[in-house]
RNA sequence: CGGGGUGUGGCGCAGGGGGAGCGCGCAUGGUUUGGGACCAUGAGGUCGGAGGUUCAAAUCCUCUCACCCCGACCA
């Protein structure tokens, strides 16, 4: 492809509505368009990218015997319906009308689509284990598209649906798709860690995420510096030892004019914030619900709404504390009834701690658990946090932050179940059928590896899914000698394949290296009169500062061993972006 | 949904009751050509939209739409 021919003309400035780096560089380069937040049009050379993607994933699944097909976008929402999955989708579901007024949705994701699918196709566990995937583009309408391509609302995705006979089909093929998953993020040329993951309200017990590590990730991560443990912090345990273990000492009241936030409180009293109980309210599908915890941890919501397995989970107002006879500011605890109380295990284990007096103004000190009050539950609701102790191994848990490209969940018997999909087993048993299901955003993974490999100049492309492997600057194109070699050695590469892209504008050198740094084509090739008088051409890689010279006659042969070379990444292959951080990589890489 | 912000040519921005401008980019001609050259000439905009105030609105007022950021939210 010649420069002066691509659609699409780089920027020089960046648009001001990115302040990502992905979006701004995909919108420099032109590979994406936005039509309106969260859709965009992938030009011709984000277009070769997710191409690129796609084949990787293939090549990938289409080895372990999975088998591509298409199911539609557009849905009949009564599916959506049987399931009770438009209820837990809510407003992200894009919902539509036909003209028989029939009610239609964009599909967000496929589990129901499938299973319908295996329903009418699956008789016999001889037909069993199956592996279904597509690649396809989902539609969630997201309370807030952001990032570019990190967070749209229509995107382009890869689904996977397994389904086996029993528990150890399902636990086979999960692990080997965390096998296939790891190859295909290696060989796409980005550094991911599997983290244990929420599985949310889908259920299901196993659940794990793939990110990409970057520090303009969404998702944090608790990940432990000693064994492979790592999560996310929706997840994450932490181990919380008590750290003031004393003799109970007797319950004493004291006032606290004014005191309503744990800050306050522990200044006032001049203790530490763990010395401390905090108190919170929860509004749990309208019942109020009063969680309890050591002041210096955080509530995290996502494992409480596990726990209360509810579909609304938002903090309640003080109006609807106070109707229930608790003074916000001072709540605890203790001699409260009508109200369930969930306790944080930091709570029950710590001693002495200070609390509410459930009157304004007033703090009870030394309260202790069970004498001074009685819980409905203890166990975890608390966010882990870097400094606690590794739930396996007790070593210090630290924090990194990743974008998240993939998820994959064991299902088990949720969908199959509700969508009453069985098959004969050998005993000649209706059976259900086990489902697994496994996705990678394809459109974000671009964005997330360039947010992982990139410089103050642009784009570092990894050669797999590089638009294109090679770029040829010709330098002063009125020497006919240059414009004849460049032509020369455009169609000869060309010839064997190589993916090239021929600047041969007339443009100052400046400007050409300048573009091709920001498109971040991983090789690029010079020809000027300078290099022609030694009869030579110049290479420089992306990811290096030196150029060097090689002889015009073994150009062709010399380019295309290097990039065979580099097409498939050798583990110590030199990348800027990639470099950091991996040997945590490799750990995370749990097997 | 709460809070904040922005809408003026393809991109970045200035202007803030009476001529719609600047830089980049684009076109043509010429001089240039190893890290975003220069000169000249030109094309390109219902100032997001609707309504209002006014002799006069990009500018003031009202409503509205779109987009961005923070949060809530996000299987």
């Amino acid at each position: 492809m010649r420069v002066s021919h691509i659609f699409g003309k780089t920027l020089r400035e960046i648009p001001s509505e990115a302040d990502n780096i992905s979006h701004q560089l995909l919108l420099r380069t032109t590979m994406i368009h936005q039509e309106a937040a969260g859709v965009y049009t992938y030009l011709p050379l984000a277009w070769r990218v997710l191409h690129k993607i796609e084949q990787i994933i293939r090549k990938e699944l289409d080895t372990l015997g999975a088998q591509e097909l298409m199911m539609p976008a557009l849905q009949p929402f009564e599916v959506w319906e049987r399931t009770g999955r438009y209820l837990s989708f809510g407003k992200s579901l894009f919902t539509l009308k036909d003209r028989r007024d029939r009610k239609l949705c964009l599909g967000p994701t496929h589990e129901e689509i499938i299973t319908e699918l295996v329903h009418y196709n699956l008789k016999s566990y001889r037909d069993l284990p199956l592996l279904l995937y597509q690649l396809q583009i989902k539609f969630r309408d997201e309370p807030r598209p952001r990032g570019g391509l990190l967070r749209a609302r229509e995107f382009t995705m890869m689904d996977l649906y397994s389904f086996d006979r029993d528990a150890e089909g399902l636990d086979a093929n999960y692990h080997q798709m965390i096998q296939a998953y790891q190859n295909i993020f290696e060989r796409c040329g980005v550094s991911t860690m599997m983290v244990e993951a929420d599985s949310g309200a889908i259920g299901g017990k196993d659940s794990h995420e793939f990110m990409v590590i970057t520090a303009s990730g969404e998702d944090e991560i608790l990940y432990c510096s000693c064994c492979s443990y790592a999560a996310n912090v929706e997840r994450a345990q932490g181990i919380k030892s008590p750290i003031h273990h004393q003799e109970p000492l007797p319950l004493e009241e004291v006032s606290t004019p004014g005191i309503k936030t744990i800050e306050d409180l522990a200044a006032y009293l001049q203790i530490p914030k763990s010395q401390t109980l905090k108190a919170v309210f929860y509004s749990a599908d309208d019942e109020i619900v009063f969680v309890v915890i050591r002041g210096d941890l955080e509530v995290n919501e996502v494992k409480l709404k596990n726990l209360l397995k509810c579909s609304e989970l938002r903090l309640a107002e003080d109006t609807e504390v106070e109707k229930k006879g608790l003074v916000a500011g001072s709540a605890s605890p203790v001699k409260i009834t009508g109200i369930r109380i969930i306790a944080d295990d930091s709570v029950t284990q710590e001693t002495n701690l200070v609390a509410g007096a459930n009157k304004p103004d007033y703090h009870l000190k030394n309260v202790n658990y069970p004498r001074d009050f009685q819980v409905d539950i203890i166990t975890d609701v608390a966010t882990a946090k870097v400094g606690q102790g590794c739930p396996r191994c007790h070593s210090e848990l630290n924090s990194i932050r990743g974008i998240e490209v993939g998820h994959i969940f064991k299902l088990g018997t949720i969908f199959t179940e509700k969508l009453g999909v069985s098959f004969l087993d050998q005993e000649g048993r209706q059976s259900l059928p086990l489902m697994g299901c496994y996705g990678i955003g394809i459109s974000r993974l671009l964005a997330a590896a360039i947010e992982q490999s990139h410089d103050e100049k642009g784009i570092i492309w990894t050669m797999p899914i590089s638009p294109y492997q090679v770029y040829l600057c010709a330098l002063g194109l009125e020497d006919n000698k240059v414009v004849t070699v460049a032509e020369e050695l455009y169609a000869c590469l060309m010839k064997e394949g190589v993916e090239i892209l021929f600047d041969d504008r007339f443009e100052s050198a400046g400007v050409k290296f300048n573009d091709a740094d920001l498109l971040g084509i991983p090789l690029r090739l010079t020809i000027s009169p300078r290099a022609l008088k030694s009869q030579s051409v110049e290479l420089k890689w992306r990811t290096e500062k030196e150029s060097h010279l090689i002889p015009l006659s073994e150009a062709t042969q010399v380019i295309v061993r290097d990039l065979t070379q580099r097409q498939d990444l050798s583990p110590g292959r030199p990348s800027p972006a990639r470099d950091y951080e991996q040997e945590r990589f490799q750990r995370g890489q749990v097997q």
